[in-house]
DNA sequence: GTGAAAGCGCTAACAG
DNA sequence: CTGTTAGCGCTTTCAC
């Protein structure tokens, strides 16, 4: 199960390799320690012929500076902590963006996984050892009591989750406005029965399920609304199609409530033998890599997770400054790709649109 | 686009709420600094009454010890970092393993994770700065060079990727192993018709495809070895599986390089109207939470994480108490689930068996 | 069982 | 432009 690979390197006792400090870049190059952290900053107050003997020293004994030390020293950490799930498509995108955001303001990340076996107060709780200055958190879960708690000792911005915890930062998509796009998407192909399954308790699920009632009424389609029961999972989407496909009159097209819940509803529907987009229309939310994912490309409406990932840090630093939570909504972007079309009787249904 | 959320709470200036110090918790609890150093750290050395004291103190002013400050002054920081993909599911099992591990060897993890828009080298970079003392690095892309380079710093652990490299140490699942119970595995079920989709260039694809050819030599299949380029994605197993079916005898087994290639494979077998597995048998590899994600569950071949994160937490502590870098196989398992069974002509094919 | 003193690696204030 | 002094928050001797 194990054997040893060929070892030339140093045998037996620990001689890992002392690492070289700010003292011993100063000692070699022969100048005092606050010299040596200038010219590593980048800062003013060298010579350019000190600068660059530091830095060939620097380089040659392979000088890395402490970040550990630095920030303690530091009045300020610029350390912004997230908490975010492993396994969830969404939230790696927001992440991606959130190293670019901070980047930009100056800022580094500290992450932190929640995930089946660690709970999102462990992820939160070791953020805020690390002395983050404020907290950054893509949760799926409504643990929000403990947020608000956590709010009063460090900023703490929530992303993708509505909150009345006023002390809490808030950015996340306008969900009723990207239901909305949705519907009037599929009812501009010529849908008229457009069903939905839903989120179940998950944030978010109760705005979408709402805007989806009221955008079919708007568009007088009342007696073709159809919520079923769905959630988070490609197995919750699964479902929801089967018990959709059961229907007397089949709905044209069904929206997911999000892009693992229609990647299991398109699944279902190829397994049942219809075609998609020809036989039924299905469409997806987030725009997470999930939905280009498929080698049929998905139908869904983007969260915009660059502009959620910056306004989330802006609301970090603002907050750190001693300015208020406030709650920002991004505006959902439709992405039409390969699974919604004209239904099969597109002719009939336009005709009774109009 | 955005709206400010009520304000309650102080206004304007920065009004952040000093952290307690270990300090003022002293003074507020009437000891010394290192006293409540020792209850905090719940070491030995204080009496009942006085950590009773302390720690009643220390939670009324809500405070909490400044890991950065408490790794500096420590001789080891105990911190292993870790280089993963955002995005990829099997290597999110490893991270939640890793936490596991770690935590029982008592190190902490800080986690750098590597995206389209952060490279490799950006995160282990910034582990460095943060002064782990040991690096364990998933990885998928090909930088052996830098990987070795960077070993001469710091112990490294390359996870799920075979280096030649001996100053890093490796943990990596036996591809031909896995493979080779992927193939028999079908075999015993009655087919010979047993094709596989490679990795083309990624990392293990070179051990699998000739494990695959061997193996089918091994059982007499010689005729039937069928080798289709594919890669990591969904994509590349749906372009493999289109090309197998245009074959014109098709297999009645395909193997694909990982669970999202063989994800593809399905979906395009399921989209060309076959049953799966009446019509055909499909396996992945990786046991990621993928192959139990659609509600068809997919037989796979399990790199068991938990054994490659616990081994990989140990190689990390080995070398960094000196011992020379090694190479663990762990082997991979065979999990059943239900893609796969007898091809349509089972009588026969048992027949021609034994 | 408890406290005093020193110092981890770095940066911020100052002085020269 | 450069060096000296001090100290971030904590843990580690080592006395008492």
């Amino acid at each position: 199960m194990s054997g040893d690979a060929e070892a030339d390197q140093g045998a037996g006792e620990a001689r890992r390799m002392h690492r070289p400090t700010m003292g011993d870049v100063a000692e070699a190059a022969g100048v005092s320690r606050p010299l040596v952290s200038i010219v590593m900053r980048d800062a003013k107050g060298a010579s350019e012929a000190t600068r660059q003997r530091v830095l060939k020293v620097a380089a040659e004994l392979g000088y890395v500076p402490d970040d550990r030390a630095r920030k303690l020293r530091q009045k300020s950490s610029r350390l912004i902590g997230v908490a975010f799930w492993l396994q969830h498509p969404f939230h790696g995108d927001v992440v991606e963006q959130l190293y670019l955001a901070a980047a930009e303001q100056g800022y580094d990340l500290a992450l932190s996984a929640v995930a089946p076996t660690r709970d999102e107060s462990t992820a939160i709780e070791s953020l805020i050892r690390e002395r983050c200055e404020a907290l950054i958190v893509l949760s799926l879960k409504e643990e929000a009591k403990h947020l608000q708690t956590v709010s009063k000792r460090v900023p703490v911005i929530s992303v993708a989750r509505r909150l009345k915890e006023s002390t809490v930062g808030v950015v996340r998509g306008d969900d009723r406005a990207g239901l909305r796009m949705a519907v009037e998407h599929l009812a501009s192909l010529g849908h008229t029965r457009i069903a939905h399954i839903d989120g179940a308790r998950v944030p978010g699920s109760v705005e979408r399920r709402s805007s989806y009632r009221k955008t079919m009424q708007r568009l007088r389609f009342d007696e073709h609304i159809d919520v079923v029961l769905g959630g988070p999972t490609e197995e919750d989407g699964a479902r929801g199609m089967a018990e959709l496909l059961s229907r007397s009159v089949r709905p044209t097209a069904v929206i997911g409530f999000n892009d693992r819940c229609a990647a299991g509803a398109l699944d279902y529907a190829i397994r049942a033998g219809l075609s998609v987009p020809q036989d039924i229309s299905i469409m997806g939310y987030d725009d997470s890599r999930l939905s280009r994912r498929t080698h049929v490309q998905m139908s869904t409406i983007s969260q915009d997770t660059q502009t959620q990932a910056h306004q989330a840090v802006r609301l970090a630093i603002e907050q750190v400054n001693g300015m208020p939570a406030r709650e920002v909504i991004v505006q959902p972007q439709l992405v039409a790709r390969e699974t919604t079309a004209a239904p099969p009787d597109s002719a009939a249904e336009i005709s009774r649109r109009s």
